[in-house]
Formats: C-alpha cells, structure tokens, sequence
RNA sequence: GCCACCUUAGCUCAACGGCAGAGCAAACGCUUCGUAAGCGUUAGGUUUUGGGUUCAAAUCCCAAAGGUGGCUCCA
C-alpha cells in the first residue's frame, strides 16, 4: 500500500459502511446504505453553518473514485503542480486530490500567489495537457523515495509515516509498513501517488478545465489549524468545454441568488459593524417573513402537545458547567459576564433552560411526555472568519423544543417527532431529502456518558427510522457530545446540501441534571430527553429558504404579497381603497403611489417577486375590477375585486405553492 | 482564530501619484400614460479609520476595523 498524493485524510464527516461499525454501536438489522466516502462532501452540521458541500450524493460514491472523471481530475492536479513549480520553483507540493467538481492542490508559496500567476498556470497547464504526456507509474523503496523528494518536507513525512506503518491514508491504523511507494511522472513532473491516472494527458480536454475560477485559498496542512499554513488553488475539470460552462453558469447562479443579495434587494435583514457582527437586523419585511414562519410552527407545535415556554437569555455559569456546554464550547462562547459574585453566560443553548423548567415540579409518570417549545435566542462566539450573511451568525433563534419522555414512549415521541418535520418541510414545499444518524466517533474522547446509555439511545434512533421505514446513511463522528442524532440534509434546486432539521436522543443531561419522575411502582426514575429543531436556525433557514426561491416565497411567505398599481394619479385614490379590501382580508398589501409611470412599477415589483401585481385603471374603476398579473408575468386579465381577495386568500390559507 | 484578497455617494461601479465621476435610488419639476424601466433639474463625498512616504495620495507603505473566498471549529 502506498501513500497517494491524494491522501483521503479522514473528515469528522466521513461516512461509514454500517458494516464497518462496531457491533455493540449498531444493531445488525442496519440496512445496508451508500458509502459517501470521498473526503470532503460531508461535513458536521449543526444549527449554524455553512452548506454541506454541493454536489450529486449519487455520485459520491465507489463509482465515482473510479471514474474517468476522477482520474482527469487527479491528474490535472498533478499538472498543475508541474506548472505552479515552474512559476514558483522555490514552492514546497503538499497534497492535491481530486474532489467534488474538481481537485486542488495545497503548496507552501514564497509569495502569495495573484491572478496574474493563476492565468499563467492555466495557460500553462493548457500547453502540458496538449504535450500529450504519459503517465509514467513506478514503484520505488522508501529510501528511494525520500531521495527523489530531498527538500520536499511534506512528502517526506508522508513517505516517513508510509514506511513506518503507523497510519494508512486514511489516518487509520495499519498492521504494517509499506514496503514500496509508488510514484506517477508526467513530463518533469514526479509526484508521490498511487494513482489512477489517465494514461496520457492526450485524454484530458485543455478546454475543459480552469483554476482561475476561484482565487487562491489558506489550508492546513493535514488539516491541522496548529500546522503550516499552506496556499490551497482550487481547479475544477471535466470531459468536455460544455459541461465546464455549466458549472461555471451554476456558480454564477449560486452567486446571483446568494441570499446576502437577494435579501438586501428585498429588505429583508441588514447587518450594522456597530452592532456587531454576525448579528443580524430584522427589517420589516424580513421580520414579517420570520413572523410568519414561527407563527404557524408555534401553532403546528401546539396542535401536537408542545407547551410553550419561554426562558432568559443569559444563564448563571455554572448551570452550563453542569450541562457540560460550558467546559465542552468554553472558547465558542462569549465570555462570562460578572455580576456581584457571580457569573453569567449569554445562553448559548436553550436545553439547560428548560431542562430548570421540567425540574421545578415533582413529575409524575402521569404528566410525561413533557414538550417543551421555545423560539430561543442564543449566542455564540463564532470565529469571525466563519461569520456569513444568515448562515453563520453569533447570535439566532432556535425553532427548539424538549421533550422529557419515559422509556417506553420514546420510541413513538421520537417517531411523532420525525412525521411532525416531515410536515413542516413538505408544507414548505422542500421535497428533497436525506436522512443522516450521526453516532459516536469510537476513537474519540469529546463525548460525555457512558457507553451503554450511548448504545441504548443509538439503538432508540435506529429502531424509530427502521418503523418509519426511513431511508438514512450512517455517519460516525457526528453525534453531539450528549448523545446521537438524527439529521435531515435537505438538497436545495442548485443541487446543493443543506443540514436542516435535527432529533437528538439524550440519555446524559437527564442524568447530569438527576431529573426524576415517580413511576407507577412509586420509585424514582430518570426520563430520557428528545431535543429537535425541524429549522434549526431561524435565521440559517430563512437564509436557505431565500436561496432556494431564489426571494420569490409561496404567497403566504411573502412579505408583499400583492402590490396595488395604479395606471395613473387619477386611479390612486381606487387603488388606495382596494388595498383597503386586501388588507381587511389579511393580505399583506402595497400600493405603489411613486411617480414612475405603470411600465416601471411592474418592472421593478416583479424584480421584488411580488405574487400579485394589481393594476387598476380607469377601466377597472368604472367596472370595479382589478387587473391581475402574476410574477410569473402570466396576465389573468380584469376580475371582480371581491373575486380576486377570496382566491388570493383561499392559496395564503392553504399555504399554496400556486398564485392561482 | 489562520491565509489571501477587497473597502470610493444609499446601492452597483469608474478614476490607479496631478481638479473625485457615471448608472440606479432619492428630492423637485414636466409628462397622466393599460402590463419589463418617459424627460429634465437638484442634492448627495474628510475616497472605512489612524499613522507614514511625497511638492502632490482614493492611488504607494504600516496598523486597525469591516467585508469576501477558503482553512479550522460548530451544542
């Protein structure tokens, strides 16, 4: 076995075969599920963070490390190198594996490289891709091997843990060392891989890759944030100039309706540096949309037995020492603040909070399940570098809720949990999904409990997806560190991945806190908790959502859902009095009095995705109508006021993906 | 937090060592118009902040703040 170049360094996010797990982590009843296994694609998620890399799940897997792809991938990353150490003959190569939509490879670089070194490089590569080189493969001895790479330090601690055995590629243990390393040539370029290649650059299309793309990005080496930064240029490549164009079209899709964009064309949220940042502004309409949203949940929530509570936002301190959040996320939260002798944390988790609720009463088994709901705001220092638009702030509000349940409910609590997200996504419209049991990573110390408490919860998720006849992967590494989770990673229509909601299963609080209930046989006994947020972040998902309609909401998100346009001043005091009606029905109305002329308004509301656009004019007025145009720009032509408010209605209420 | 890049009018951008400009938005005026942007006028700036170099700095250098792309982290 040897190293490869390509080094699929293990992610916290990687995806194992259930097979691969230990037995006492996971029944052996476990469907089968697709490994997702190249490095990279998956990543933790939790209720603040950014998208889970894009890309098609289908093709993440075995088929696609053997792909053609994968290898006009792998070996333009070599190319590059070749061409990037002809720009910069003092840099030091690292690694440079293919990934998802492309490859990148990692140097460390005299000087920073600029776009003018970028377009030499590609041209470059363009003129090697076109040489029509061989890929040459030949295996060598270690000492061979670090002969060959003098000077290179990155490869040759690679090819010092190769020869000792210690690790494979995938930093795992292995039983011995490897007793030869191979090696792949193209040109005058050497690089310690195992490959696959294409045979010959001949079958890489030099019109089919670009590294000017992207600018150069920072990276650890090995990942590892207490070792060299490294310059990491980024290259995306495929088999033909046509399929390049259409991914270089869908970033720029992705850019266009980035939601920092669109919501500050629709006004929706602004951020001020002197407020603070990550901490975002609501502005009306945006604040109407939140509204909106929380209403009908909070209302979904009480129609299934959820009590709605509501908690401080700061904490005394050491409530979060006894959670364990304190000690575990000390450096990701803001810093204590001092009162007389004590101190107190902004909240950086709603579950202490309700877990004091629960505790302020004597529970009898006769009042579980307790479900506890509260749009929570909390606070988090995240690393400034992480902060982005809604997706990644320091300060959101949880769509939160706990439930304190006895054993033998938890597994229908848990159950009604899943169908009620469910609910809530398919009435949203989001269709797209995966579903993802997060367990322990067995080599790790980060989690708090024991490990039977850890099974038995484990156990509980799988058993209610199995009932549910819910189709999930298997991740290890990615429970929180109070017990295992059910994630639901939802795919926008970029194709993108999103983590939205989340069922955690919690033996450890429960126990951290001694919560109690007397049971029917009068004794003490501890209730298992379930958290779940179905959003997650409010403002993360409201971002999402903004991406996804790309800011034209169904109707009854809408901030505007129709605007009122008069076709001259003289229709305004109609069009004043048919908002009139609109607003008594509980539509959200506008009247655009402004002084453009009608062309324009209708320009610019569609550009605001308006459902309905209500020209009025002198017509209308005589014959009490409207004149409805969607955003879809479909024409309904003139209707009888009344007649538009009841079908305009009829959808809000409906919470109808149609305008009409 | 780390690496790189960016910051000019409310927004999007130009000027790149020699008088700080345009489009959109705004205010005012003309136009009163039937489904994708009518015309004109006015106003808007200590070029993010603080230092430095220079006869001269938006422009070059240093630092800070904020932002962007990545890395790392994420209850």
């Amino acid at each position: 076995m040897t190293k490869c170049c390509a080094a699929t360094r293990r992610l916290p996010g990687h995806i194992v075969e259930p097979s691969a797990l230990r037995p006492a982590m996971l029944p052996a009843r476990v469907r089968p599920t697709r490994a997702v296994s190249c490095p990279g694609f998956v990543r933790p998620v939790c209720y603040n963070r950014s998208p889970v890399p894009t890309g098609d799940a289908q093709l993440m897997a075995e088929e696609y490390k053997d792909s053609q792809l994968f290898k006009i991938r792998h070996s333009s990353a070599h190319i590059m190198a070749q061409a990037m150490r002809e720009r910069f003959p003092e840099a030091h190569i690292a690694i440079g594996p293919p990934i998802e939509d492309g490859f990148y490879y990692d140097f460390e670089l005299p000087q920073p490289a600029g776009e003018e070194d970028l377009k030499w490089v590609e041209n470059r590569m363009k003129e090697i891709i076109r040489g029509g080189y061989p890929f040459q493969y030949r295996e060598v001895s270690a000492d061979e091997a670090r002969a060959e790479f003098t000077g290179e330090k990155y490869k040759l601690e690679l090819i010092d843990e190769l020869a000792s055995g210690k690790f494979d590629e995938n930093g795992n243990p292995v039983s011995g060392p490897a007793t030869k390393i191979s090696f792949y040539t193209q040109d005058t370029f050497t690089d310690l891989c195992r490959g696959p290649h294409v045979a010959s650059t001949a079958e890489i299309n030099p019109d089919a890759i670009s590294i000017t793309f992207k600018a150069p990005a920072g990276a650890y080496w090995r990942g590892d944030e207490k070792r060299e930064q490294l310059t990491r240029i980024y290259g995306t490549a495929w088999e033909t100039p046509e399929q390049l164009q259409e991914y270089l079209h869908r970033l720029e899709e992705a850019k266009r309706r980035d939601h920092r964009v669109v919501g500050e064309k629709l006004g929706l949220f602004t951020f001020s540096p002197l407020v603070g940042k990550g901490l975002p502004l609501w502005k009306p309409k945006g604040a109407v949309l939140r509204d909106t949203l929380e209403r009908w949940l909070r209302q979904v929530q009480i129609d299934n037995g959820y009590l709605p509570v509501v908690t401080p936002h700061i904490g005394n301190l050491n409530l979060y020492r006894t959670s364990g959040h304190y000690p575990y996320y000390k450096d990701s939260q803001y810093a204590p603040i001092q009162v007389d002798e004590e101190e107190y944390l902004l909240k950086p988790m709603n579950c202490p909070h309700h877990i004091m609720i629960y505790k302020s009463e004597m529970r009898s088994y006769r009042d579980l399940p307790q479900r506890y709901a509260e749009f929570g705001t909390v606070y988090r220092y995240e690393q400034s570098g992480e902060l982005h638009g809604l997706t990644r702030v320091r300060g959101f509000t949880v769509d939160d809720a706990h439930l304190f349940v006895t054993p033998e409910q938890l597994l229908a609590e848990f159950k009604a949990v899943v169908k009620l997200i469910q609910y809530v996504f398919s009435t949203l419209g989001l269709q797209d999904f995966r579903a993802r049991v997060g367990i322990r990573d067995p080599q790790s110390d980060k989690y708090v409990g024991d490990d039977a408490l850890w099974e038995q919860a484990t156990e509980a998720i799988l058993q209610a997806c199995d009932e549910l006849g819910l189709p999930y992967a298997v991740e290890e590494g990615e429970a929180a560190f109070y017990g295992p989770k059910l994630d639901f990673i939802f795919r926008d229509v970029l194709k993108r991945n999103w983590q939205l909601g989340t069922v955690q299963v919690d033996y450890n609080l429960p126990a951290r806190f001694e919560l109690e209930y007397v049971a029917e046989d009068n004794t003490r006994q501890r209730p298992i908790m379930i958290h779940r947020a179905p959003f997650g972040s409010l403002e993360r998902f409201i971002g999402i959502l903004i991406e996804h309609f790309d800011g034209a909401f169904p109707a009854w998100l809408a901030p505007v859902q129709a605007v009122v346009i008069p076709v001259t001043d003289k229709n305004l005091g109609y069009a004043e009095k048919i908002a009139g009606q609109l607003k008594a029905a509980g539509l959200r109305v506008e009247v655009d009095a402004g002084k453009a002329r009608m062309g324009q308004k209708i320009a610019v509301q569609r550009e605001q995705h308006v459902p309905w656009l209500l020209i009025v004019g002198g017509r209308d007025e005589e014959a009490g109508t409207v004149s409805v145009r969607l955003r879809t720009d479909e024409d309904l032509g003139a209707m009888p006021v009344a007649a538009f408010i009841e079908q305009a209605a009829q959808l809000v209420n409906e919470k109808s993906a149609a305008l009409q």
